[in-house]
RNA sequence: GGAGGGGUGGCCGAGCGGCUUAAGGCAGCGGUCUUGAAAACCGCCGUAGGUUUAUCCCUACCGUGGGUUCGAAUCCCACCCCCUCCGCCA
């Protein structure tokens, strides 16, 4: 959520910076509304001073003379007056509120201005793509030769795009949630979490995906919850309306989570294999930082998640998204782009994002930079560290041998209880 | 799911129609004292909104939303959450 204040002050240039992002919304809604708003602010506020001064007379005046009569009557006409003013306000309010939620965050001033990923900048690479003496294959061929990967009879026990893995694939994706956790907690100084799987609304709403992106979500209406699309949703929300102890920042947290999307949007994208499911896995790098903290803190988390990709010798490239390609919430975001050599494309394995105060507005966390100072808003940002299904499709992909084997990359070894080879 | 009890500032906790400007305590911050620290004493110390250069000032907020009343933290209703017991259950 945007600061309505500072809209207020300068609409033109929030409108020229949400036009960079592809968002041709109006902000006049916003500033009318808001205007309304102080307008009947001041009203009752002026009614509700005159309300208490002739309640404090009343305390006073002889109950039974004419005068507390007379009071008698200015209160019942007071009260009516500012209960009607209240429920106009609260109208107003949430007019307002609504128009505002569905603003997305402004980018940052250092983006690739553009409008889809092909004006996306590639800041950097790492490592090499490897070689074969044969044409690679893709991954989903290869899973079901070797008859660990079944989407048939996902099928059968959900819907399509869903699957289901086998034996040593079953092990290969918990070996790499493991390796994941344990690298971000042992090396990098995240703390792990296991949250619900399942949120209420209102996190939705705190992190972004509500109420616009209200379709693309799994969700219970008999509960009132969601099933979440990433760990990014319980986890932000875990600091909803705190105020967080400044001493204690910068607060990182990891969580591995399964994550459910409807893929709205996106049918006959990738349809075949493990790319884009309803559900995924996911290790999630989440941070509360200082405001002026956050820039560093979007280089470093993003370098934890690249370290995955390096300790399992994946080559990849890191891709600054241009203002277009923005997620809503997001201010800047720096996606990984992992090599897959039977497909013979680059595909995203993560996504990293600062989010400054964005998501800190809607879901009111702040901290206390020093005791007994302000409390202010923190920024938050998160990554997946990384996506666990694309991350085995990379792995499939990039070991794999000429009969269909697959070798273990070396950091996974002792998390496949010794196994070097999947065949 | 059923019965009972309860939700008050960062935490504990009093208040149960107008004497609340939400007591008191803890924690925190500043000061006095001290070689330093502790203790003691003194002072400050909730959040948001409006106004303002700023201070000030004003208004709201006692789980949430309605209602009763001239007036609600206080009475009534609904919902949410927590605790205890029962039921169910990995």
């Amino acid at each position: 959520m945007l600061d309505i204040r500072k809209i207020d002050q300068d609409p033109e240039t929030f409108q020229s910076r949400l036009a960079a992002r592809g968002s041709d919304l109006s902000l006049s809604e916003v500033t009318t509304l808001s205007k309304r708003r102080r307008e009947l602010i001041v009203r009752t506020e002026e009614l509700r001073h005159q309300k208490s001064a002739t309640e404090s007379s009343m305390k006073t005046a002889d109950k039974k003379g004419p005068e507390f009569a007379t009071f008698r009557d200015q209160m019942r006409e007071l009260s009516k007056e500012i209960k009607e003013l209240a429920h106009t306000l609260k109208d107003v309010e949430e007019q307002l509120n609504a128009a505002v939620l569905q603003i997305p965050n402004l980018p940052d001033e250092d983006l690739p201005v553009g409008n889809s990923d092909t004006d996306n900048r590639a800041v950097r690479d790492e490592g090499t793509k490897p070689s074969f003496p044969f044409t690679p294959k893709e991954h989903w061929e290869l899973g079901e030769q070797l008859g660990y990967l079944d989407f048939e009879r996902a099928v059968k026990v959900a819907q399509s795009r869903f699957s289901v893995l086998k034996g040593p694939l079953a092990r290969l994706e918990r070996a790499l949630i493991q390796f994941m956790l344990d690298l971000h907690t042992e090396t990098h100084g995240y703390t792990e979490l296991l949250t619900p799987f399942l949120v209420n609304y209102d996190s939705m709403q705190g992190t972004g995906q509500f109420p616009k992106f209200k379709e693309d979500a799994f969700i219970l209406e008999r509960d009132q919850l969601a099933l979440i699309p990433t760990a990014e949703v319980p986890v932000t929300n875990l600091h909803r309306e705190e105020i967080l102890n400044g001493a204690e920042m910068p607060i990182r947290y990891t969580a591995y989570t399964p994550c459910f999307r409807r893929e709205a949007g996106s049918y006959g994208r990738d349809t075949r294999g493990l790319i884009r499911q309803h559900q995924f896995q996911k290790v999630e790098l989440v941070q509360f930082v200082r405001p002026e903290e956050s820039d560093a803190a979007l280089e470093q988390l993003t370098s934890h998640a690249e370290e995955v990709l390096k300790r399992l010798g994946l080559h990849y490239r890191v891709m600054l998204l241009c203002t277009g390609d923005l997620g809503f919430s997001a201010a800047k975001t720096y996606d990984l782009e992992v090599w897959l050599p039977g497909q013979n494309a680059y595909r995203e394995i993560s996504s990293c994002s600062n989010f400054r105060d964005f998501q800190a507005r809607r879901a009111g966390i702040r901290y206390r930079p020093e005791p007994n100072a302000k409390p202010q808003l923190c920024h938050t940002l998160n990554g997946s560290g990384l996506a666990v299904g694309r991350t085995l499709v990379a792995i499939l992909e990039n070991y794999q041998n000429e009969d269909g084997s697959i070798t273990v990359p070396e950091v996974l070894v002792g998390y496949m209880g010794g196994k070097t080879v999947i065949k």
